[in-house]
DNA sequence: AAAGACTGCAACCGCAACCTT
DNA sequence: GAAGGTTGCGGTTGCAGTCTT
């Protein structure tokens, strides 16, 4: 970075610096630049900055036509499919804000930033509360996971998604320690377990979610989680689920919580990576026929999620 | 009606990556 | 290769508007 060497620079500098503006644009500002970035394009901030007449900072110019300015943006509340979308977007990519922004037309990085940080995270702790306050005789997170795992109410594994992501003994963990065990059922032509061993980690709450996701699509709703339940069934010699959606099942949540622990184990010594689409099988995500859901094209947008990168999770 | 608490969001800050000289 | 300059990103903050008491 620059560092003035003498101090007739620094001086000039400063004098700079105490020329601009800070704060929120006023409309004038914001009509300056609006139109010198029509009439000439984008350039170099700080020429623009300069050229447009404004006491602005390049980078302050940046952020207010990206977030406010740039004609292609969209106004006005998230929909209900965009936050579904914003929801399994970040269960694939965390916090990679841009990343997420880049799926959704119209909205910035910021926007869906503080749509996350105040309306979704707020919300899902708030059902993740009354989901488990029905079930005071489960503590925390088991009774999350207790709930998820029985019913497929419409955010219960979005909300043990936050309940594991903000518990510091869970934030992050591991799922699958042999291929027996295949928390992706739906996905399971896609799920593969390198040799053997999952070989990385990621976040227990995210392939819930997936399956979550992965099960209902966007509208559907299937009651119980039925193909997760038998999985266990299937591979592991575990009682499935009987009867109703709302009778606990003892033994498959502590089956779960103990192969979480062994499989911790197993990562803390691991240092190799894994790549998110050999677990979630991203391409194959999404059940049923094409989706129109207003003005966008969610079928080109989830196709588009295919194209992801590869993300190498981290062993902590 | 007033005051304090809460909320949502625009904008700032620090950092890292990349490009240019 | 080093240093300066720019861009982009994610975390954080400050404030205006709204809600609650």
């Amino acid at each position: 970075m620059r560092k003035p060497g003498d101090q007739m620079v620094k001086e000039k500098l400063n004098n700079t610096k105490a020329k601009l503006r800070k704060g929120l644009w006023s409309p004038e500002e914001d009509e300056k630049l609006m139109n010198y970035m029509l009439m000439n394009g984008q350039g170099c901030w700080s020429d623009i900055a300069r050229n447009a007449g404004l006491q602005r900072c390049g980078k302050s110019c940046r952020l207010r036509w990206i977030n406010y300015l740039r004609p292609d943006l969209k106004r006005g509340a998230f929909s209900s499919q965009e936050e579904e979308l914003i929801i399994h977007l970040h269960s694939i990519l965390g916090n990679r804000w841009s990343q997420i922004a880049a799926r959704l037309p119209g909205r910035t990085d910021n926007e869906i930033k503080n749509f996350w940080n105040s309306t979704v995270k707020k919300r899902l702790k708030n059902i993740n509360n009354n989901s488990t306050s029905s079930q005071d005789s489960i503590s925390e997170p088991r009774g999350a996971v207790m709930q998820g795992l029985i019913t497929m109410n419409e955010y219960d594994m979005t909300a043990m998604y936050l309940d594991s992501t903000s518990s510091s003994s869970s934030s992050v963990q591991a799922m699958v320690m042999n291929s027996q065990f295949n928390p992706f059922p739906p996905l399971d032509n896609k799920f593969s377990v390198v040799n053997g061993t999952i070989a990385g980690s990621f976040d227990f709450s995210t392939c819930l979610q997936q399956v979550d996701m992965a099960n209902r699509g966007f509208g559907q709703d299937y009651g119980v989680m039925e193909p997760y339940v038998m999985g266990l069934e299937n591979d592991l010699s575990v009682p499935a689920l009987e009867g109703t959606a709302t009778e606990p099942n003892n033994a498959v949540y502590d089956y779960i919580f103990d192969t979480k622990a062994n499989i911790n184990s197993q990562l803390n010594n691991s240092t190799e990576s894994i790549k998110v689409e050999d677990i979630v099988g991203i391409e194959n995500h999404w059940q049923g026929d094409s989706f129109k859901m207003g003005e966008l094209d969610w079928e080109g947008l989830l196709a588009n999620v295919s194209s992801l990168p590869y993300l190498d999770f981290q062993v902590e």
